[in-house]
DNA sequence: CACAAGGCTTATGTATACACAGCTGCCAGC
DNA sequence: GCTGGCAGCTGTGTATACATAAGCCTTGTG
C-alpha cells in the first residue's frame, strides 16, 4: 500500500471519528512526522481530503478540518433525499427483484441482531451496507453512484453525533425493509416514498439527540 | 498563481476542449516538460483531475483521460435532471423573485444575441451562466451546489460534442426563460417541470447531433 | 504609550535526486 | 522454433533540499 494511501485513510478516519475536531489545522510537517511519512505523500492525501470536502485550504495557513453544523445537516439530508430517492426509484425499475427480496427477508430478521451485543450489531451495519451496495449496483449509473459515495463520507461524520440506540435501529431496520420490499416489487414511486420516509425519520432522530447537547 | 493551479487549469481545459482525447495517457515527465513545471505540482494537478473523474489512474501506468460514451451521456443527464430539478424547486422556494424576474427579461431578449455574430453569442453563454449562478446562490445548500459544480465539468465536455446551432440556442433561451419565470413566481413544481423539459430537449439535441457521426 | 515598519521565523510551494516496481525485449536452453 | 528467464529501462512513489511568502514579534519613533 502506498504511503499516500495510508496517510489518506488515517486522516480520513481521524476526521470521521471526530478524533480531529473541526477547525484543527493540519500542518504538513506536523502530520507527516506523526504519520511517519514524508511531506510529498502527505500533501497528496490532503489534496484528496480537500477534494472530498473534509478539509479546506486556509489560504497559506495549511488546511483545516471542515466544520459541520446543524444547518449543514439539513443541507446534507436535503441532497441525500434527492439522490437516494432517485436511486431507489431507479433500482426499482432496473434492479433484480430476487436480490432485494433476499435483503428484505434479512432486514426483517435484523431486530435479533440489534438487541444482541456489539458484534451482532456490527453484522447489522454490514447488512445495511449491502443494501446500499445493491442499490448502487442496480441503478446502473456511475455518476449517481459516485455522488452518493461522496455524500456518504459526510453522513458517517454526522452519524457519529447521534447515539444509535436499539430502539431507533429497530425502527430503521423496518424502514430499510420497506425500501427493499418496494424495490423488489418494482414500484419506483413506492421505493422513493419509503426512502423519503426513512430519511426524514433518520434526520429527526439525529437532530433530537444532538440539539440537547 | 501557483504552478499546480496553472497545470490543473491547462490540463482541464485540454480535456474539456477535446484537445486531449479519451484514452490518452498523461505521463508525468512528458506533461511536466510540456507545461514547463516540475513533477510535484503536476502530480497535484493530476490528483485533482482524478478526483473530479476527468482522469483515472491506470494502475502504475500513469493516468489516462476518462472516456465518455453515449451511455455516459444518458447517466449524466439522469443525475443532472435529479439535481437541477431539485435546485430549481428550492430556488423557487427560497430565491429572490426580483433577481429571477430580471434574468427572465434578459433571456427573453436573448434571441437578438444569438442571431448575431460570435462575440454576442458569448454574451448569451454568460447570461446562462448567470442564471446557473443565481440558482446556486438561491438554493442555500452548499452540498447540492457542489454536486452540481462537479457535474457541470462533465457536461461541458459533452456539450462540445453537439453543434450549438442558432435554432437550438433560441429554443434553449426560451426554456431558460420559462425556468426563470417559474422561479420568480415562487412555484417549485413548475420550476422543476420547466427544468425537466429543458434538460430532456437538451439531451435529445445532443444525441440527435452526435449519433450520426 | 501607541502605532508603524522592518526583520525573523515558520509555513507552504517547488524542484530534484533516489528507490523500486513493472514491462519489454533479447538471449539462451530445451 | 518456441518458451522461459534475465537484464535493462522507463516510469511512478518517496524523500529532501531550497525558495518564497506571509505573519508575528520586536523595536524605534512620534
Amino acid at each position: 500500500m502506498r504511503a499516500s494511501d495510508k496517510a489518506y485513510a488515517a486522516l480520513r478516519d481521524d476526521i470521521i471519528e471526530w478524533r480531529l475536531a473541526p477547525g484543527t489545522v493540519l500542518a504538513e510537517v506536523e502530520q507527516s512526522e506523526r504519520l511517519g511519512i514524508s511531506r510529498t505523500p502527505l500533501r497528496e492525501a490532503l489534496s484528496r481530503l480537500t477534494a472530498e470536502g473534509l478539509t479546506t485550504t486556509a489560504g497559506g495557513r495549511g488546511v483545516v478540518v471542515t466544520d459541520i453544523s446543524l444547518e449543514d445537516i439539513d443541507e446534507l439530508f436535503e441532497l441525500r433525499e434527492t439522490l437516494e430517492g432517485k436511486a431507489a426509484a431507479l433500482a426499482a425499475e432496473r434492479g433484480d427483484a430476487a436480490t432485494f427480496e433476499r435483503l428484505r427477508n434479512e432486514l426483517c430478521q435484523a431486530p435479533a441482531l440489534i438487541s444482541g451485543e456489539d458484534p451482532a450489531r456490527h453484522d447489522y451495519y454490514g447488512l445495511v451496507g449491502r443494501l446500499d451496495a445493491a442499490i448502487d449496483a442496480a441503478i446502473h449509473n456511475s455518476y449517481l453512484a459516485q455522488a452518493m459515495r461522496s455524500l456518504r463520507v459526510h453522513l458517517v461524520r454526522v452519524r457519529r453525533l447521534a447515539a444509535d440506540d436499539a430502539e431507533r435501529l429497530t425502527a430503521a431496520a423496518a424502514e430499510h425493509a420497506a425500501i427493499a420490499e418496494a424495490i423488489a416489487a418494482g414500484n419506483p414511486r413506492l421505493a422513493e416514498a419509503a426512502t423519503t420516509l426513512h430519511l426524514h425519520r433518520s434526520l429527526s432522530h439525529v437532530k433530537a439527540t444532538h440539539t440537547p447537547q
